[in-house]
DNA sequence: ATGCTGACTATGT
DNA sequence: TACATAGCCAGCA
């Protein structure tokens, strides 16, 4: 099989980010993955910033696999966007700004479901 | 072709 | 936990 073209390659992402369930977050390591494209993380990130802006895509929803939001590097970008629009499906962040990905990474094995309460002891 | 950049990550201190 | 480094590779000048 030839190499996907980059077209292809960005269509499978795409898909891949309109897979991600509300109250549900992906690392782009992940999205990688299930888009046939494993070590491609960054590529993910690429096309993600090559999205326009009225697109419907939950790009939101993808984090860094530290469960932080990773920055724009631009100026002019507001974080408080992306955090906001978690917020608004349920998502919460911890006093480091970053999200407990146990609680709420996306699993497509599974059903969509409420994510758990995190009884346990954090360390 | 070549070199640099970066919405990334795993690993080592 | 927080940095630093190295590997990564598509996009772009």
């Amino acid at each position: 099989m030839p190499p996907a073209s980059a077209e292809d390659r960005y269509r499978k992402i795409y898909a891949v980010v309109a897979r991600i369930p509300r109250g549900r977050v992906a690392t782009y390591g992940q999205v990688a993955v299930y888009a046939g494209l494993p070590g491609r993380a960054r590529l993910v990130g690429t096309a993600l910033r090559n999205l326009p802006d009225g697109s419907s895509l939950p790009w939101h929803r993808v984090l860094n696999a530290q469960g932080q939001i990773s920055s724009r590097g631009g100026i002019g970008y507001e974080e408080g966007l992306q955090r906001h629009l978690l917020e608004q499906e349920s998502v919460s962040f911890d006093a480091r700004g970053r999200i407990d990905l146990e609680r709420f990474a996306w699993d497509p094995e599974t059903r969509p479901r409420r994510p758990r309460k995190t009884h346990r002891a954090r360390k």
